[in-house]
DNA sequence: CTTTGTGCAAACGGTTTGCAACCTA
DNA sequence: TAGGTTGCAAACCGTTTGCACAAAG
């Protein structure tokens, strides 16, 4: 456990919305100067494979996430805002209907793209 | 509506497996040798916003999908396979879920991951 | 004719990799 | 000191874009 590989972890875990590697780069860098954003990638990757965080891609990137509930996201299509919803049921519904199927589940992702509250006010104006 | 247009939406059509542009342009090219691989990037990317298709990321990757119905797909993390599933209860339910959130839903996407039976097979041996 | 689509090649952007130097256990 | 980790720079690869020409309506 390298000081860089701590201080991505933290401020992974610090955050709570669902930073890109680069996002977490541009913050660790403060501290840090001298980090690459491949030493991000790689710790990111690493930490990803232990199961010790989430990763997901949404739009051609790679976005984090230190919450390792079993939860899902909200991305709004306007502003590009992720969130979280704790709705454990869903997934529960979700991977209970696969149990008949012949296929070993070990992940489900789900995602429901839409407008958040802000855009579509804006939008309605 | 142009003849690569038509070739490329035919093509997708015919396929039940969730080919990504590069595949469709190597079948393609074969009836229409001059065609490129931006063409059909084009094209997919055209007919994904008019809604005739379905786009979507794997792995970095966009594939396609002429099928439109509510449906979900199964991702073998071993072999890559993609496979669909009709379910159109688990949306209904995820969505149902959605209504008393502050977020207009336009779209959900539900992806499993995990060993499809072939994988699951040949890993027990 | 005007608009839309095409082929080509080059650019793009996020991510990964090879390598030598550097930690750190 | 041995093995994993870093910084750096270059490669990678799927995707997009600018442009001049061609096709469609």
């Amino acid at each position: 456990m390298t000081s860089q590989r701590l201080k991505i972890l933290q401020e992974l875990k610090k955050r709570k919305d669902h930073p890109t590697a680069e996002m977490i780069y541009r913050e660790v860098s403060k501290d840090l100067p001298s980090i690459t954003l491949a030493t991000v990638y790689r710790n990111l990757n690493l930490l990803a494979e232990l199961g010790q965080i989430q990763r997901f891609e949404i739009n051609k990137e790679y976005h984090f996430d230190a919450h390792n509930e079993n939860h899902q996201h909200l991305v709004c299509e306007c502003c590009g805002f992720i969130d979280d919803i704790e709705e454990k049921k869903i997934t529960d519904y979700a991977l209970k209907n696969m149990i008949k199927k012949d296929f070993q589940v070990s992940k489900v992702n789900i995602t429901y793209y839409g407008l958040c509250k802000k855009c579509k006010e804006k939008g309605e104006k």
